[in-house]
DNA sequence: AGAGATTTTGCGGGATCCCGCAGGTCCGGA
DNA sequence: TCCGGACCTGCGGGATCCCGCAAAATCTCT
């Protein structure tokens, strides 16, 4: 049997050969190994090829990773993925651990990890069909689920919203809530990131907060690029979605 | 004469194993090639093995590379060291340009460059002595001094410190300016941003502007983290400096 | 030196933000 | 059943932000 595929999504050539090689070494059942430099035509060829197992780095140029993932797993829930990436940022393990599949098996392994781990994780998720998740993201993971220290769904919603830059009336109107309930959970979100006004000690007001929020997730790896694009994406939609229902006040007022 | 000495500073094994290939191929009067995995040590190893050339990528765990290049020019400033990095953000770009000492050499490549490529920047900047900009990282650079499209430096200071959520009277007293001279600059980088009161058309205040001048900064990667993060510092060394300074109105009011 | 562009500063007001106080709903445990 | 905790909501006010108008200061040419 060698009818087994292996889909590699990845921008960087020397890691796709390293990719390559650590795939043949480690499954020799496989009988072919497919390539893709970025997201959009990862996700064609997986369509195309049907490939069961993909390999792909999350933070790509052309379609974030996340993007590739969910659209190939929305065409084909039962698909393997391991994402070899960089970083453990909160925003990443957000993103993957929103869109995976129920049963679906997928990993989640750093490029700093050895050799022998990448192999060990390739044979574990696509032969043995279970997940291999790294220690250093299962903190994350933890970290997050944690009353205390981590957010909440809502909470991190919001924080997302005055990431764009909207108003607490927009968000209102987004999220349906009373202009006070938006504010009310800024406050609580505030006091989470430790923006209070009192910073240091007892200084006067420094910060804007709301501001100053975006900023202390952006440092703390709440938030990155690709999770504020992937939201922006979301609120041009729901904007033109709203442009046409209530045009009213255009020219007006 | 086999007395040249190369240092690489790069947290991914898998590149580094590439450049030290790369550079035997390339130099082949090199007789000794180092390596750091980190920013940090990059800087000791340079400092005590007096490495007249460095090739390195900007973008790592443990010090971001413009702090390392930083610190090994203020100690040596005729090393040459080229840049191999990953993005071509204007704020990397920025970065390093703000730090090249006069007369050095320095190169500016990206890791999608072929290896040719590669081996032709090894050659000119270390044995040639001349710089080597990245095409595409010219652009960039362009467009920065361009004063229709680009940032000026007071521009982009202004947009740091909004980033780094600061309040207009904040900023008013680290800038030593007045407060409407700070909300001047403001209304002209919004303008520049393009974050007018219409983002679309006409509809009604959808965004603030503060917060979306740096989100939309942020996806034009005018800004990324580790810009913020080396404003962070800067800052929090002028609040200390200041919170001495005047201490008075700590425990009052 | 003088004309013109750019930048800084003051004043003022309307909109927005930040938040304390108080009343309402919903839900799981005693 | 009642209670305590969580969440949402309205009201009100002080601080901040956004910005038009206009005068003064500064810079840049010719």
């Amino acid at each position: 049997m060698t009818d087994m595929k292996v889909l590699i999504i990845e921008d960087d050539p020397v890691h796709r050969a390293f990719l390559r090689e650590a795939i043949e070494s480690a499954l020799p059942e496989c009988g072919l190994v497919l390539e893709a430099e970025d997201g959009r035509t990862g996700e064609r060829m997986a369509r195309e090829h049907e490939v069961p197992d993909i390999i792909m780095d999350l933070q790509m140029q052309q379609g974030t990773g996340v993007d590739a993932a969910r659209t190939i797993w929305r065409e084909r829930p039962d698909t393997s993925i391991l994402f070899w990436t960089n970083y453990a940022d909160e925003a990443y393990v957000r993103g993957v651990s929103r869109i995976v599949p129920a049963g679906a098996a997928y990993g989640y392994l750093l490029k700093s990890a050895s050799e022998d781990r990448l192999r060990l994780a390739l044979r574990s998720i696509f032969v043995e069909g279970q997940c291999v998740i790294d220690k250093e993201i299962r903190g994350v993971q933890q970290k997050a689920h944690d009353r205390s220290v981590g957010f909440t769904d809502s909470e991190y919603e919001i924080l997302l919203d005055i990431a764009l830059g909207l108003t607490d009336r927009a968000i209102a109107n987004r999220r349906r809530l009373s202009l006070r309930s938006v504010q009310n959970r800024l406050q609580h979100l505030y006091e989470k990131l430790g923006v209070g006004p009192a910073s240091h000690a007892g200084e006067e007001a420094v910060f804007n907060l709301r501001a100053r929020a975006v900023t202390v997730a952006v440092l703390r790896k709440l938030l990155n690029r690709s999770a504020v694009e992937q939201a922006e994406q979301d609120l041009q939609r729901w904007l033109e979605r709203h442009d046409e229902a209530a045009p009213a006040r255009r020219a007006g007022r």
